[in-house]
DNA sequence: GTATGGATGTTCT
DNA sequence: GAACATCCATACT
């Protein structure tokens, strides 16, 4: 695999907007740096956690476990979910709003060998396909909380080698019960590494 | 292929 | 005590 040399992410680019958001970082590159090598994929789903959503994490304010939420967007929000798996999220709007993105689905680019001793299996679609997944494929936990995503560093996100994610659909968001009737989950269509079993184009036909 | 239950940290009622 | 932005092994159709 070809040692890509990509762009980080221009803070100043990213849009204000969460659920503007969600739909950019699509097709972006998420990248990991080990010392045994880099691994990095690409970005084929996506959640918005938007201002005054119940489903969100710092909708009832601020806690220790959050308050990387509450930083200037671009930041790494990293949590525990149901004392198992870790989740990478990025903050997003101004400083204090408590907004982010959740990383759900990697397309595995570089460092597939790594990802698949991180995750003790082979199978490549199964490597990323996932939030618990994705990060335990990069060894994702809550050291690397509050990281600023938007500068080369042991995590960072990145711009892809083009800007053609492909067409993205749009849906409900998965395993949650609040405010779950807003399509605020991004994906690419026509991709085997989202998550399922949503993959449901809401938008679509499906009767 | 689908369905179900267990593991288990943090927060909330 | 219960809920939760999940994953995996196991059982079953």
């Amino acid at each position: 695999m070809r040692s890509a040399t990509y762009r980080p992410l221009d803070r100043p680019e990213l849009p204000d907007d969460t659920a503007a958001l969600a739909r950019y970082l699509i097709g972006k590159v998420v990248v990991r740096e080990l010392p045994e090598g880099v691994a990095s994929g690409r970005i084929v789903e996506t959640e918005a956690y938007v201002v005054g959503d119940a489903a969100g994490h710092g909708y009832r304010g601020m806690t220790p476990r959050n308050r990387s939420l509450f930083l200037e967007r671009g930041h790494a929000y990293v949590y525990l979910a149901y004392g198992i798996s870790y989740m990478l999220n990025v903050s997003s709007e101004t400083p204090g709003t408590g907004t982010g993105v959740l990383i759900r689905a990697l397309e595995p680019v570089e460092g597939i060998e790594i990802m698949r001793a991180n995750r003790g299996i082979e199978r490549l679609r199964d490597l990323a396909r996932g939030p618990g997944r994705l990060a335990q494929a990069l060894r994702i936990d809550r050291s690397l909380d509050g990281l600023d995503l938007c500068r080369k560093g042991p995590l960072w996100l990145g711009h892809g080698e083009d800007d053609e994610p492909g067409e993205i659909g749009q849906s409900t968001r998965i395993g949650i019960s609040r405010d779950a009737d807003r399509l605020l989950r991004f994906y690419v269509r026509q991709s085997p590494f989202v998550s399922g079993p949503g993959s449901q184009p809401v938008s679509g036909q499906q009767h």
